[in-house]
DNA sequence: TGCAGTGTGCTAGGATTTTAGCACCGGCGT
DNA sequence: ACGCCGGTGCTAAAATCCTAGCACACTGCA
């Protein structure tokens, strides 16, 4: 979400879809939002945000793909940045702790591991 | 977050002050909010979102003080549900990745501490 | 009492968003 | 060659959002 505040309702659910699937054609695009409007209705909003500069199309043989501008990596961490803001005063190891207990016991033990060799590194490098 | 998806710019960012202030009158909303309208236009804003259901407010001597009618908590699970899904593939364990790497060294070492034991805790749930 | 200051409710108009429809283009099968 | 399909670009109008302004109520104070 780099520009979660400019985008309309409609630009928003868009953009999330394409950042859901990495990238898609007008069509999977109308497929996937809420509500849909029609066919012709969504490609004008892909035409308005590409024009925006938020997303760039490629081609699959005649039609078009589109994709966001800015990379996943990217835009994950601005998404988080604001969620932390505005839902945990700063606090990043609050929003750790409640996506944790959020998912309690969905999470494997090897995901398990992996978290807490990440907290260990951080640990280490902090010091 | 627990509409992103039908609420409008401006509303949705008003969501956001309050739930990052706790609380609010609709002068503090107005300060807080980027490229801020007349006064009057946030008040009918904020009339429009408690007509909605998305605010309630209660009276600070003479002047209303409005707030989420959605508790903080249930907001928060939302909101990182709905970036887990949308930029992790629903994997919790690589928001929590990505949230650590991103705030890397900024986490005090009590802080660090409380994770890791929270990880623990997941860990011996689970089993 | 009268008047300024600060609050609320309401409503209408402008701006933006969202939508659908139409015109055009190229490939493909008949 | 011609007529469908399935794609694109564009544009106008409907729907919504956003805004400002006005009317009214209450308080405090000269």
């Amino acid at each position: 979400m780099p520009d979660n505040v400019t985008l309309s309702r409609r630009e928003r659910q868009i953009m999330d879809i394409l950042y859901r699937l990495g990238s898609a054609t007008a069509a999977e695009v109308q497929q996937n939002l809420a509500e849909a409007p029609s066919y012709s209705a969504v490609r004008a909003l892909l035409r308005i945000l590409e024009e925006k500069g938020h997303l760039k199309h490629a081609y699959d043989g005649p039609r078009y793909v589109y994709a966001p501008v800015v990379s996943r990596p990217v835009a994950q961490k601005s998404a988080l940045k604001q969620i932390v803001k505005t839902f945990f005063d700063g606090s990043t190891s609050n929003a750790v702790a409640a996506l944790l207990d959020m998912s309690g016991s969905d999470l494997s033990e090897s995901e398990l591991n992996r978290l807490a060799k990440i907290v260990e590194q951080a640990r280490r490098e902090g010091k």
